[in-house]
DNA sequence: GCACCGTATCTTTTT
DNA sequence: GATACGGTGC
């Protein structure tokens, strides 16, 4: 079989046939950039390149399956062979293949954000040092900094002026917390989300033979998303293809949103200073979007000072202007997008999962679900408080962690007396001062807990708690990854102990874990895989994001932030919050890099849309549970404003009676039960992982069937058993006349009118 | 050891 | 408005 080259556009196919030296595309939004990707790796493979010597680097792991997926259809089975994934998922694996060198178990364990923040507590509170001084949060984000600008714990206390600049902020401590952190986590064995970089780098750098070894490995190297590396990305990237020089970085400048942790957009700017032999492929044709969006977008970026030029252009058709609503509150905001999603999906008959919702903040998705259940519309969110962020699901991963790698220290102090179990703290308070003092671990210092001072009932207690988690050790050792999760789950108690709660959440609770064991199942039974350790799972759980979740089937409307869907697309785009001090965000007002930051961020969601996008804004805003008023973002009225329709705003929307509108929204009385029941009926007190929420049509108290004999084309009804919907098309006479009706639950059905019971809306 | 309650802080975005 | 944390009382 041989690639279709002639499918792609002139640029394109450079970017693909051009495979060997330093390659930069330039790829705007919708300009098909995947697709180059996938046809560029191919082309690789089926010009004789062995798919192990290929690395490409996405952004996401859901980016990097979809993409081997696109290959597998291209050219078949070997590209199953390929390196694909994150910088993190790659360099997780290269570290615990060669953990060794670097002194770390293979078993390491990952710490999230929650851990290394609790880390940092447990060194203030040992030091004496204040949480409000040195907030935790903003400790965390500045070792985080400090590690992703490549500047070690030593490094950054041998530095004059960074100190001095702590001790000038009043946190003179601050090199000497970092170092603590960064040594109790190698104690533990575990790594944060920057080590999986920064010891990647550290690995390639002092073991040279190393470094040889995956230079020779990888001799094509693939890099999405390029503007959004950041310094140890970038310093890696350069020494594994210092060698083979077959670099191909795609990316585009526009599209850079991730300065805040630690991105730099100079990496895509200053390639050519690197690689000075380098060939830049622009693709500036966009397929995605109507010319109004695309050229609205563009009106967007040209503000932005710093930028590549290029022109992007589209073949595609003028389509509609954008449309721009003012809200008097945020709550009327999610009411004008509930209702123009209605509207939409009856006009274009589409899908809910044509559409999507942007935010700047996840706070903000409240008032749009809020509207969007009263409408009766499904949708899902993305991001927020994963699956893998529930408290139940942590306590049981805990455990696996433990089992895994008992020098946990995270995991330890997370399940050591929970169930309960008669470990208090005054007994892990002993445990934590004895492994402090003889510089160990908890668990080692647990295990020899009867020689500092415990005894009696406490000893008994905990040397069986010890024996407990050894046990769990072998399992994890021995058995696949669902024979040790599911003899742990029932070992350690939280099964039984959950079960037993019979509350509501309590049974949401238990069922979460169960969908946990689920998972595990099917990663245990998926037949590509050869290592179905438990060790396996929970380095790849650590990784995953909200965004990486399987697409399930059900249709529904997505809730984001921005910076989730870069990289998606949708037919109909919502941007909401369009405020200012929101977005942009007040941090943002301070520089000008960091609005443009902002204003990228802008450009990321308007180029979302492939036929239509709303943007919205209001007035007033709940934030901190009180009002505070708000103007239109400045980045409204940077759009040239022949691209935009400024909606004519309506009377307020909560009339005392019940409007049509308001029948139609599922506002049915008009006092104010109804608002207290829907939040009862429709929000599952512990949602599920996929957080679909469909709620069953209720017919309206005071339903009367209309007399049908008159019904016309485009009327909309009130079905007693399909809820609401839009008559399409009426044929027949006398007992055959029949309807074609979309329901938005439901889809298109026909309906004898004869037998039906329906009402008439309008 | 634990349940309950009041208070402080939070909201920028995430691997 | 929600959560996380510390204090109090049993």
């Amino acid at each position: 079989m041989s690639l279709a080259l002639h499918e792609l556009n002139e640029a394109q196919r450079d970017a693909v046939i051009n495979t060997e030296g330093p390659i930069m595309i330039i790829a705007g939004a919708g300009s098909g950039k995947t697709r180059v990707l996938t046809f560029r790796i191919a082309y690789l493979l089926e010009n004789g390149v062995n798919p192990f010597e290929i690395l490409s680097l996405t952004f996401t792991n859901k980016a990097a399956r979809e993409m081997r997926n696109r290959i597998e259809l291209l050219i078949g089975g070997v590209a199953k062979n390929i390196w694909t994934g994150t910088f993190h998922s790659v360099f997780s694996k290269i570290l615990r293949i060669e953990a060794n060198y670097i002194n770390y178990p293979s078993n390491f364990t990952i710490y999230d954000t929650d851990d290394a923040k609790s880390v940092i507590k447990s060194i203030l509170k040992d030091q004496n040092l204040g949480v409000d001084v040195y907030k935790p949060g903003m400790v965390v984000n500045r070792i985080s900094l400090a590690k992703n600008n490549f500047i070690t714990p030593d490094a950054y206390l041998a530095n004059a002026d960074v100190v001095a600049d702590d001790t000038a902020t009043g946190k003179p401590k601050l090199g000497l917390i970092y170092k603590m952190y960064a040594d109790r986590c190698f104690k533990a064995g575990a790594m944060d989300f920057d080590d999986l970089l920064l010891k990647t780098y550290e690995l390639f750098s002092n073991h040279i033979g190393v470094l040889n070894k995956y230079q020779q490995k990888f001799k094509y190297l693939m890099i999405d998303e390029y503007q959004d590396t950041n310094e140890l990305q970038y310093l890696i990237i350069k020494k594994l293809a210092s060698s083979s020089r077959n670099l191909c970085v795609v990316g585009d400048d526009s599209q850079s949103i991730y300065g805040f942790r630690g991105a730099q957009i100079e990496n895509i700017l200053n390639f050519k200073s690197d690689y000075p032999d380098m060939r830049v492929y622009k693709l500036e044709q966009n397929y995605r979007s109507t010319k109004t969006i695309v050229e609205a977008a563009d009106s967007i970026i040209k503000k932005n000072k710093i930028r590549l030029e290029k022109k992007i252009w589209t073949a595609n058709e003028d389509g509609h202007l954008i449309k721009v609503y003012k809200a008097p509150t945020d709550n009327e905001e999610g009411v004008f997008v509930a209702r123009s999603i209605f509207e939409e999906k009856m006009n274009t008959r589409s899908m809910n999962s044509d559409f999507v919702v942007l935010y700047r903040t996840n706070s903000q998705s409240r008032a749009i679900e809020e509207a969007l259940r009263r409408q009766s519309l499904p949708y899902k969110i993305i991001g927020g408080l994963s699956f893998y962020q529930r408290k139940e699901i942590k306590d049981m991963l805990a455990y696996f962690r433990l089992a895994i790698n008992p020098n946990d220290e995270e995991a330890f102090k997370r399940i050591i007396n929970y169930p309960t179990r008669g470990i208090g703290d005054v007994t892990v308070n002993k445990i934590i001062a004895n492994a402090r003092d003889k510089d160990t671990t908890l668990w080692v210092a647990a295990k020899e807990a009867a020689e500092y001072g415990i005894e009696g009932r406490r000893i008994k207690v905990l040397s069986d708690w010890v024996s407990l988690i050894e046990v769990f050790v072998s399992f994890a050792e021995a058995r696949d990854a669902y024979e040790a999760a599911s003899e742990i789950a029932k070992g350690s108690g939280l099964n039984k102990s959950l079960n037993e709660d019979k509350t509501i959440e309590g049974l949401g609770r238990y069922e979460n874990i169960q969908e946990l064991l689920g998972a595990i199942k099917e990663f245990t039974e998926d037949p590509d895989r050869e290592d179905k350790s438990l060790g396996i799972f929970m380095q790849e759980v650590a990784l995953l994001t909200d965004t990486d979740k399987k697409d399930n089937d059900d249709d529904a409307i997505t809730l984001m932030t921005i910076h989730q869907a870069k990289g998606l697309e949708f037919d109909f785009v919502f941007v909401v919050g369009l405020e200012e001090n929101l977005f942009p965000s007040q941090m943002s007002l301070g520089s000008n890099e960091d609005l443009e930051e902002e204003r990228r961020l802008f450009y990321v969601a308007v180029t979302r849309a492939k036929k239509k996008a709303w943007l919205s804004y209001a007035t007033t805003r709940f934030r901190y549970g009180s009002m505070i008023y708000a103007d239109a973002s400045r980045f409204i009225n940077e759009i040239d404003s022949k691209y935009l329709n400024y909606l004519v705003p309506e009377q307020p929307v909560v009339a005392k009676m019940p409007s049509n509108f308001d029948r139609l929204r599922g506002i049915r009385g008009g006092n104010q039960p109804l608002e207290s029941q829907t939040s009862k009926l429709y929000t599952s007190p512990t949602p599920v992982k996929a957080t679909i929420k469909k709620p069953d049509y209720i017919p309206n108290e005071n339903f009367t069937p209309s007399d049908l004999t008159k019904l016309l084309a485009d009327t909309e009804v009130e079905h007693k058993v399909f809820g609401l919907g839009r008559v399409i098309d009426i044929e027949g006479i006398g007992d055959q006349r029949k309807a074609t009706i979309f329901f938005q639950e439901h889809g298109e059905k026909q309906i004898i009118l004869k037998f039906a019971k329906m009402q008439i809306l309008e």
